[in-house]
RNA sequence: GUGGGCGUAGCUCAAUUGGUCAGAGCACCUGGUUGUGACCCAGGAGGCUGGGGGUUCAAGUCCCCUCGCUCACCCCA
């Protein structure tokens, strides 16, 4: 170890290292292509906001309000835990609804829960999220479920989709008595978890993975035999229209949502290959959020998550497709006066938009050759003082066996000598 | 907040019952006749074995404490 370097990242937070940031980029990349054919836009929002606003959106009795937000608090404000509350904030600052009906955004960043870390899970984690404010049309539903499906389909991941309604204000109270009444009879036969579960959050029963009380929740009323006229026709519609569009799902009267402010549909594409951390992305519908923040009155929304820190484990023990780090161009200069003509030519050939790289410890030919190697490079220039002299320098192609030219000793030359293909 | 596992070179790991045990592979650097990568060969650099204390003639190797990492519970993307 070299001095005192003591000094470490946060538990929970991470360092993206050069060779991993190329996998995130790719990921988003392949992201922004998607939502930019679903024609969704990007909206960049701030990573502070008042506490309010997430106690208010997120829920007061919730575990991320309650115990994980990372707030100041002599300043009453706090690191987002979640982007969709900032997103509301906005859309109703902005007077979005006013220059569109219909809003569809995205943003992609960092977010924050003080949590313990584990697996796919981190204190300071990244999502892209997505959002379609000011429609209850279920088409659009389906059309969000649809793009978060073809994403992860074209990043080549084995998902799968999970459904589920859980009503509106208007039914589920009455669900949430009987399932109360339900849980109620068997209360002894629960876990301790689920004991105390069963007072502050009854839902969560419903998902507890105990086998015992898995045993005793078989039974259970489902929320799905209970919604309104209302829910039951959107629900219905949203199932037909994944139907219709071809979109495998799975019914799971189970699944719950952690955060207040979901109603009506929820989904979640979860897979099998990160531990506990099953779901990869996840959302649903939260109609009353914006009128709760301040918002016009009647403006639904929905939208959905996407963590990206699982995608990415995901997409490295898949071994998926991971981009090469590579540049057009290095430049080897043999000695002080090649070296200087190198440097200047580096910069030329920067400037026609190749990618160039070069060395300047001073280091031999071979050893340059091998750096080049290394970083990719589908071509060295090489310049000593025989070039010098001559006035050409050799082009030497690395992908090919042993193919060198003579190129003049000018960036014109030596951008007429390589492949058009290469320019950025 | 609760429980389990683990901490030896940059990375992945070895080191018999505590006694040349501080190593290997990869990566890195330098060479293999004057200025040419990938493969190969030869050298080299790199660790106070997470930190502190204890037991012992002797401790990565045993005990205690501490810090850190990790997985799981809770919860969640």
């Amino acid at each position: 170890m070299e001095i005192a370097l003591k000094i470490k990242a946060l538990k929970g937070f991470k360092d993206i290292v050069p060779g991993e940031v190329l996998l995130w980029q790719y990921l988003e990349r392949v992201a922004r292509d998607v939502f930019d054919r679903f024609h969704f836009r990007e909206i960049r929002l701030p990573i502070l906001e008042e506490t309010e606003l997430f106690a208010r959106s997120i829920g007061e009795a919730t575990d991320i309000v309650e115990k994980e937000m990372y707030t100041f608090v002599d300043k009453q404000v706090t690191m987002r835990p979640e982007a969709t509350a900032s997103m509301v904030r906005a859309y109703i600052e902005h007077g979005l609804y006013v220059e569109k009906p219909v809003q569809r955004l995205f943003t992609i960043g960092p977010m924050f829960r003080h949590e313990r870390p584990q697996k796919g899970r981190l204190r300071q984690f990244h999502q892209m999220d997505v959002e379609v404010l000011g429609s209850e049309n279920p088409r659009v539903d389906v059309e969000l479920i649809a793009m978060g499906a073809m994403l992860l389909d074209e990043l080549g991941m084995q998902v799968s989709l999970e459904l589920n309604s859980l009503g509106c204000p208007a039914c589920r109270p009455g669900y949430r008595a009987e399932l109360i009444s339900y849980i109620d009879k068997r209360h002894d036969l629960l876990c301790s978890d689920c004991k105390r579960r069963s007072t502050t959050n009854p839902l969560r029963v419903l998902d507890c993975k105990v086998p015992s009380c898995r045993e005793q929740i078989v039974d259970a009323p489902s929320i799905l035999e209970y919604l309104c006229d209302q829910c039951k026709d959107h629900f219905g519609k949203v199932q037909a229209g994944l139907e219709q569009l071809g979109v495998p799902y799975r019914l799971n009267k189970f699944m719950v949502r952690g955060l207040d402010y979901y109603c009506r549909t929820t989904f979640e594409f979860i897979t099998a290959d990160l531990g506990s951390q099953a779901a990869v992305a996840a959302g649903g519908r939260y109609d009353g959020l914006v009128e709760i923040l301040g918002g016009p009155k009647n403006s639904p929304g929905i939208g959905f998550a996407i963590g990206m820190e699982r995608l990415v484990l995901l997409l490295q023990q898949q071994q998926a497709v991971i981009p090469e780090d590579e540049v057009d161009l290095y430049i080897a200069g043999i000695g002080e006066q090649g070296s200087r003509k190198g440097f200047e030519l580096a910069n030329a050939m920067r400037a026609r938009k190749f990618s160039v790289a070069m060395d300047h410890e001073g280091r031999s030919l071979k050893s340059q050759m091998k750096q080049a190697n290394k970083a990719g490079a589908r071509f060295v220039f090489i310049i000593g003082d025989a070039e010098l002299e001559s006035g050409k320098g050799i082009l030497r192609n690395m992908l090919g066996n042993e193919e060198q030219q003579e190129v003049l000793l000018s960036a014109a030359a030596l951008a007429d000598a390589l492949p058009e293909s290469l320019v950025s």
